[in-house]
DNA sequence: GCTCATGTTCCCCT
DNA sequence: CAGGGGAACATGAG
């Protein structure tokens, strides 16, 4: 379920299980890795100690101690981490960290997800591509200017990770309903005053899904409202359901302009 | 059987 | 070049 506060989730999780202490060994699938092999990551691995892990957008970036390289990890669409102290296996684990005291999995059923390792920064960018600034950490000026230097439809914007990384599809409804701004809404077209609540919808999500790790599922939030003959929680009006930037939207024909 | 799924990439079109 | 649409990827759930 990764989108930006799932993968700080994550990185939380990565934190407290998979950092300052030993790599025992490690087990990978080899359709996972997108850069190497297993022989390699676990040569590569085995011995070092992960340190503060770090996050860009949806990406999670481990970096190992003393000069070892970076464990790079997407989450794709089913992309999940779990520890585990007793040796047991799961179909979809893709990649298993072991330490003395547990392992840590990195599971991905639907294998949309990946690893990669890094040596250094110029590396760690031709893996991730492109990358616009976090969504959580820009701040309200440089938002302002990202917009001014793009047109097309608002939704289309958001939701592109070289543009503004961190948003997907769930956080990018739930944003522009916030806003009252219509998915398909011409960025060249908003106000000051609709960019700025643009803005500050982003944040406020953001800030909501954050310490939950996830994006949240209430009632008051559009995310819960994504099936046949939900309604606005808001006005009550019946919502709208239709594809904009290739992905299914559930949107507000009334209060959404 | 069918449709749809919180992501990315690649190819094609305007 | 910029932006958008659609298919593909792999594996389920309903």
């Amino acid at each position: 379920m990764p989108e930006l506060p799932d993968v700080e989730g994550y990185r939380r999780f990565f934190q407290r299980h998979g950092t300052g202490k030993r790599v025992t060994g490690v087990w990978a699938d080899r359709t996972e890795l997108r850069n190497t092999n297993p022989t390699r990551l676990a040569r590569e691995l085995t011995g070092r100690a992960f340190e503060r892990p770090r996050r860009h957008g949806k990406w999670l970036i481990c970096p190992a101690a003393r000069g070892g390289p970076m464990l790079v990890l997407h989450f794709g669409m089913s992309g999940e981490l779990e520890w585990r102290t007793r040796r047991a296996g799961h179909r979809h684990d893709r990649m298993i960290l072991e330490y003395a005291d547990g392992d840590l999995h990195f599971r991905d059923m639907r294998k949309l997800g990946g690893v990669w390792l890094a040596e250094d920064e110029r590396a760690l960018a031709a893996a991730t591509g492109p990358l616009g600034p976090d969504a959580a950490a820009i701040d309200a000026a440089r938002f302002e200017e990202l917009l001014a230097s793009r047109r097309g439809g608002t939704k289309a914007a958001l939701m592109d990770q070289s543009f503004l990384a961190g948003l997907g599809n769930l956080l990018v409804d739930a944003t522009l309903w916030r806003a009252k701004i219509h998915p398909r809404r011409s960025i060249v077209t908003l106000s000051r005053g609709e960019a700025r609540r643009l803005f500050d919808a982003m944040k406020a999500v953001i800030r909501e899904s954050m310490p939950r790790g996830q994006v949240p599922t209430d009632q008051a939030f559009l995310t819960a409202q994504r099936s046949k003959g939900s309604r606005c929680p808001r006005c009550r009006a019946a919502l709208s359901r239709e594809t904009v930037a290739g992905r299914t939207t559930w949107f507000c024909a009334r209060c959404q302009v």
